[in-house]
DNA sequence: ACATGTGAAAGAGTTCACAGCC
DNA sequence: GGCTGTGAACTCTTTCACATGT
């Protein structure tokens, strides 16, 4: 086994969800030239306060110099590491409509921490066709000796309808980590990681808060990103 | 002003995410002719604990009945009411790709808590074209007061280089509820509510995961749902 | 009996504030 | 002088446990 401090201390779920915020202005900023930044302006670019970014940054390592700040390409280089190097696991996709369409096409899906290797549905007319070079199969057909490598992740674009089931297959495929789109809780074993991106609620809690007004709170959202009260005013 | 209690006590903002759960299932469970439900049921249902959802749903009023549980066709009205009604708030896209497209396409995006009313792009050969037949605009040259009701959510799936200019511009209408696809952090002023949905972070979270195994959180997922440990063992 | 509503306790995460190091 | 790393205080949520009501 390489790699040295694999299972360190389980990082808090806020803080992971904040790392790849982080490694996106690193990397952003080392390739601007940029060389040091100070937990201050990373905080006000990630939107949360500096001592956020020491507490977040300080719990993977000691990585920042003081007097001067964190080294850009070190924060980015060791999240990176940390948010499991340039794997790319492999991916499939259940429920080929249009979102489906638009995820398999764009970029964030074909590279970096993913690569979409399967497609399923059960209508018979999409079934057998191709998208994007891959060909329509049935769930409920596949086989997992067919990969060369096990696929990882499952993305639930399917009707909420069919949400559970497909939820089954791809665990039985093997599959421990899924990203539904589908508006519906999903029964899973203990050991699979479920993050639910679930429009209709974004939109319900947008509309909550139209209503309501704001809460003290950030743009509270989607990552858990934080509950600080740091949010900048108006540009100028 | 009609309604009752306009601006109660603000609610804690983990409670607003999971009422939209709550208010799905009890209308579903409601349609089927299920005229009550315990918490204990309600909460392995939406994946949280019993005590949550008793401290939820108390929280926005007594819907409860000692002895027999909630009424669900309650349950869903009161929350239906608390989330802005009925009502069908006035939505603008910029960014008109695949992403876009599907979203416009979605019942999810054309009924209950919003309505598509506009389109923005900037590049030449989609500016003027027609999709679902709504003409795309230019953001930059919009006028506010050509609409009958001004638009109240913005909904950004342009390239993260654009969002920040696009979220200018949509406050600058007026819009004080954004919802943004594009992998950035955005600055708007203190009155207005951002919702980030990231699917490159949602797939770096799982990433993280799948390295360093799930903590004893549940899905933890999109919309702070909880971090209640409950979460169900493998379907028989 | 049964299940809600809610004080009180526990737990999680954030912010303060400063010692320690460059 | 400037800035990180971190114990301690504080705030926000969740969970416990039981009084209260049907």
């Amino acid at each position: 086994m390489p790699g040295g401090l694999r299972r360190s201390k389980l990082l808090p779920e806020p803080t992971v969800a904040r790392l790849p915020i982080y490694q996106r202005l690193a990397e952003e900023l080392a390739r601007r030239g940029r060389d040091t930044i100070s937990s201050e302006d990373l905080g006000r670019l990630a939107g949360v306060s500096a001592a956020t970014v020491r507490r977040d940054l300080s719990s993977i390592g000691r990585l920042g110099t003081r007097g001067s700040g964190y080294d850009t390409a070190d924060v980015a280089r060791r999240v990176t590491e940390l948010l499991g190097g340039h794997a790319e696991h492999p991916t499939v996709i259940a429920g080929i409509g249009n979102l489906a369409r638009a995820l398999i096409n764009s970029p964030l899906f074909n590279g970096f921490p993913s690569k979409v290797v399967a497609l399923y549905d059960v209508d018979p007319t999409i079934v057998g066709t191709s998208v994007s070079g891959l060909e329509v199969r049935r769930l409920s057909e596949e086989d997992v000796t067919r990969f060369e490598v096990p696929p990882a992740i499952g993305v639930l674009t399917c009707p909420a309808s069919a949400a559970q089931d497909v939820a089954d297959g791809f665990c039985e495929l093997g599959i421990r980590a899924l990203m539904s789109f589908s508006p519906r809780v999903l029964e899973v074993p203990l050991d699979v990681t479920v993050r639910y991106v679930d429009v209709t609620i974004e939109l319900q809690i947008l509309s909550y808060h139209l209503e309501h007004g704001r809460g003290p709170l950030n743009g509270g959202l989607l990552h858990t990103l934080g509950r600080s009260p740091l949010q900048v005013g108006a540009r100028p």
